[in-house]
DNA sequence: CTAGAGTGTTAAGCAGATCTGAAGGAGAAT
DNA sequence: ATTCTCCTTCAGATCTGCTTAACACTCTAG
């Protein structure tokens, strides 16, 4: 007797709705666009409405499909949620987290924390993605990663979906980074700097979006000598005096280049490293060792100051 | 990705934990004990837990299958109200409701209810089976039938589970039926018949049931004439001077040999006529016409008073 | 004490559901 | 026009999950 619904059919639906076509929740999935068209089509079938107007950019909702999205997305929720009550039962702490971080996290948070997980929880291993912050967002919503490190930086948005679970590990301010013996005041204002050659990662990442946000609202814009996504290149690049960098603390830290780092006195700016997960995840066993495991790392590993 | 735990898994095994053995939870899914059997094995593997104590008259949950229980209801009752959306969505009044029904409102109540229901939503048919109340429950709980038509008899309990939604459809009193020109007042009280003999329907069925407490209450063991479940042959007997019966209102409408009705001026004894579903099921366009249709008979049909 | 009626488990084979892969159509972007 | 992307369809391969059948165990009845 065909009495439920198809769960996998709605979960499908449900991919589909957020991705916007069948394509991409396909890809999400990892099974093929035909497959996914043809849960659909099942789908519509044992609803007798259409559910998704097929469009060439892609597939969008019908009114009918919104109303069925709701119960899919409960559906979902509560299979997550279902999957971590029975991840619960077992109780042995052991399995793979899949972790996406972000660069600038993954050498002096992820790495230690690694090694606390060992001493913790020794069963436990952590898989590593590096990603950006709205990847590792994704990644998280498409269940491809249990947990992403990602920062948020002062005065540049960035969407965190309400259904997820955000703890914050650490704050720490941007730091002016120069080279060693530059003439740069030993407690500079940003304002006072509008003169320098600047070396940026591109607009299109946080830190550089944060930083030109920060010059543009103290009345200039940083004349970039040099402009690239890999810190350590920056830093020697800094080194080298092409210019000065505003960066993150414990992204100095890492390097190995001879800079000299100053604190800006005004204006004051910070990024938040944040952890996320879905909100039925972050109660696994073996994930919130991970958390914790994080946590523990960033309370403990205060980088010196400039 | 083996992401998400299996919804058919979990449904049959709130099932087994209903049921409290294999393999009735087996007949009640109309699959074999084996499948079930190896359902659950594979759930234990997926929760890396013992969810079921296997015991020689059955299985009893561990502490870990209660806690899965939980989930598995939720769940339960989540594809539920899923299949009732998806069935709304569909817009089209027609396919086949499953209802069940006690005998004695089957010919007053569930036949011209259907004749009603072939003007209002032609394209809607009704399977009408008979059970006794507990056994038209027990049906909706398994999924067996979407609507149950029951009745309950003062001071006769029964246990209305509270995820059932009940509706009612009428109450009608229990009236004192005897042989024509029978030696019985015009508005007799229940006490002044102590002596008479008695045609009662089994101690097990309801109205048994009911006729005997009230007998008992007013002091006194009614004289067991003639037991049958047969209405029918219930009346007959009365018609023939075998005894006395007290009976609802509509059952003895429904036969034809002559006898004669007398309203029973203390105690006041009624029974109700219960609808009763599954909440989500009442919410589905097809059951319910049939609930509307049903309730249209029942308010428009009050039998002639005695 | 054996036979029988309940449980539930396991192995083997089969069937139907679902996925993949190839081929094709239809609308936008180039 | 050509090329992309997106979706559908069909046929075949794959795989999950069911049934059948045989077995093990416990309790009860004769």
């Amino acid at each position: 007797m065909e009495r439920w619904p198809d769960a996998a059919r709605l979960v499908t639906f449900a991919r589909v709705a957020r991705h916007g076509s069948l394509t991409s929740a396909a890809r999400s999935l990892g099974i093929t666009t035909s497959a996914v068209s043809q849960q659909m089509t099942a789908l519509e079938a044992e609803c007798g409405a259409r559910l998704l107007d097929r469009e060439p950019r892609g597939a969008v909702l019908t009114s009918a499909g919104e109303v069925l999205l709701q119960r899919a997305e409960e559906l979902v929720r509560h299979l997550d949620e279902t999957a971590t009550t029975m991840a619960q039962l077992g109780g042995q702490l052991a399995g793979r987290v899949r972790v996406s971080t972000i660069a600038s996290a993954a050498a002096s948070l992820v790495l230690p924390s690694a090694t606390v997980l060992g001493r913790t929880a020794p069963d436990v291993t952590m898989s590593v993605t590096v990603r950006e912050p709205q990847a590792s967002l994704d990644a998280i919503d498409d269940g491809v990663a249990d947990l992403a490190l990602i920062d948020v930086y002062d005065h540049v948005p960035l969407a965190l979906p309400t259904h997820l679970l955000v703890e914050e590990v650490l704050t720490e301010p941007l730091v002016l980074v120069c080279a060693a013996g530059a003439d740069v005041p030993r407690r500079p204002t940003l304002s006072a700097l509008a003169d320098h050659d600047w070396v940026l990662p591109p607009a299109t990442t946080a830190c550089g979006a944060a930083t030109r946000h920060a010059c543009r609202a103290d009345g200039f814009e940083p004349r970039t000598a040099w402009e690239t996504d890999d810190l350590l290149l920056l830093v020697a690049a800094v080194s080298r005096g092409a210019g000065l960098a505003l960066l993150p603390r414990r992204a100095v830290a890492d390097s190995v280049a001879p800079v000299e780092v100053r604190r800006l006195v005004a204006p004051v700016l910070r990024r938040r490293l944040l952890l996320v997960t879905r909100a039925a995840a972050a109660q696994r066993p073996i994930v919130r060792a991970c958390l914790d495991a994080i946590h523990h790392v960033g309370r403990q590993a205060p980088a010196p100051t400039g």
